[in-house]
DNA sequence: CATCTGACACTAT
DNA sequence: TATAGTGCCAGAT
């Protein structure tokens, strides 16, 4: 790696979270998917899950097909929503109607130091 | 600079 | 289960 360019890295604030994300993303094994939110959590950015698939669309190079909406289900329009479903199929993934089967094929990200599973337990903001 | 839209999620009905 | 309303943030017009 040119150590030139590591220098400094003026990496603006949208661009650490492209790049979170896009590292999440790349995390996903393949056989297995994940959803929106799930992975804009994991990149550090809750919320923000519309941001997920814009960078989908934006880089290239991920696997986007191994993203779905909330509960499996595709949010794609059209065309676009058989080829993921046609990816998806071909690399094992099982389809439950218009959804995935995300209770046996959804992928859990896992957090630096994350031990005792259980113990780490997610806090979810009380809203009302 | 203001407004709308979007490969979403969540809650309520 | 399906539909509607609301919140979120960035890009496009």
């Amino acid at each position: 790696m040119t150590s030139e360019r590591n220098r400094k890295l003026p990496l603006s604030p949208q661009q650490a979270l492209v790049a979170a994300i896009c590292n999440a993303i790349r995390q996903i094994p393949r056989g297995r998917v994940s959803t929106y939110g799930a992975i804009a959590k994991a990149a550090g950015y809750p919320r923000c899950a519309r941001h997920v698939g814009r960078v989908l669309k934006q880089v290239d190079g991920l696997p986007w097909q191994r993203v779905s909406g909330s509960g499996g289900r595709i949010s794609l329009r059209g065309e676009m929503a058989m080829e993921q479903r046609f990816l998806l199929e071909a690399e094992g993934v099982h389809f439950r109607g218009r959804r995935v089967n995300m209770k046996a094929f959804e992928h859990r990200f896992v957090r630096a130091g994350g031990k005792t599973p259980g113990t780490a337990r997610k806090k979810r903001l009380p809203r009302k």
